[in-house]
DNA sequence: ATATTCCCCTGGAAGC
DNA sequence: TGCTTCCAGGGGAATA
């Protein structure tokens, strides 16, 4: 589900939400993957303040008052919502806080790809081995052509699933690659060692700046996506290549195009994305 | 080392 | 109506 806007307006809203609050407890109703056992969870939770909640990539961390915190993933349907508790388990609930001041944070997740991981002290939330290899933030100025030439010198691979390799760069997932190279007018399927500088200028360019929209909007809403208080993204409304196969290009007319990259959809303009493949 | 595939799991939409 | 097939935003492991 999510890619780094969702991520990013669900981190903002649970800071929101949750900073200050104490957990007293804690149910786990079906495990996700590496939560551990519920006296396990509830051992590690209860009595622990919420100290403030942040993202990395497309994690999520949860900052306890004792140095300890979790690190939550939402995999492709996870959501959250912060509600009076009723004690009342929902359809796809898969973990639930209860807080001192009696509401009930709720983690759902109906493809159970999500992951709740515990962190024993501060350096981990920081340094725990599933944020341990992940490249460089989108808006990080570590993140330049060079860095990106660098390190896929030889790199055959089709670019467009190359994007989606978050220890080169975190936070573009399936949507937000497509659309950025439509943008940059990129061909998907051309061979990520030979983007140039300037064509890497360009993506990067696109790519901030379709993220930042996406922010500004609250992400893109597509089938399950909710922030925490249930309201939908509204990006979804402006994409451009994405789940439009068979529509008109926006910018050419020709009809989009969907093919499958390394299993995943790929929706690109065969027109207006089509002359970057170098003959070998 | 790099590249492709397969799997984790559930549900909605489309096709017959 | 009901059954089958395909597809889905992520990520990691297994396989060539």
């Amino acid at each position: 589900m999510p890619e780094l806007p969702e991520v990013e307006t669900i981190a903002r809203s649970l800071q929101r939400h949750l900073q200050g609050a104490v957990i007293t407890g804690v149910a786990v109703f079906d495990k996700l993957r590496d939560c551990p056992a519920c006296t396990d969870l509830t051992a590690f939770c209860a009595g622990r303040k919420i100290l403030n909640v942040s993202r990395r990539a497309k994690y999520i961390r949860v900052r306890f008052d004792n140095d300890t915190g979790l690190i939550l993933h939402l995999g492709m349907t996870g959501a959250f919502s912060i509600t009076p508790d009723d004690n009342q388990p929902q359809r796809h609930e898969r973990v639930a806080w209860t807080l001192l001041d009696g509401r009930r944070w709720r983690f759902f997740d109906i493809r159970k790809f999500g992951r709740v991981l515990l962190c024993q002290d501060n350096p981990e939330l920081d340094n725990h081995p599933v944020l341990h290899a992940l490249g460089p933030e989108p808006f990080s100025p570590a993140l330049t052509p060079a860095y990106l030439q660098k390190r896929l010198a030889g790199r055959r691979s089709p670019l467009k699933p190359v994007l989606l390799e978050q220890d080169l760069l975190v936070g573009v997932g399936n949507i937000y690659d497509c659309e950025a190279l439509f943008a940059a007018g990129l061909d998907p399927r051309m061979p990520a060692c030979d983007v140039t500088s300037a064509q890497w200028k360009c993506l990067l360019k696109e790519i901030r700046a379709i993220l930042t929209k996406a922010i500004e909007a609250g992400g893109t809403h597509i089938s399950d996506f909710r922030d925490v208080d249930g309201s939908e993204g509204k990006f979804v409304q402006q994409l451009q290549v994405y789940g439009h196969a068979g529509d008109p290009c926006p910018r050419c007319g020709t009809p989009i195009e969907r093919l499958t990259q390394g299993g995943r959809s790929t929706f690109f303009c065969p027109k207006c994305q089509c002359c970057q493949i170098k003959r070998r």
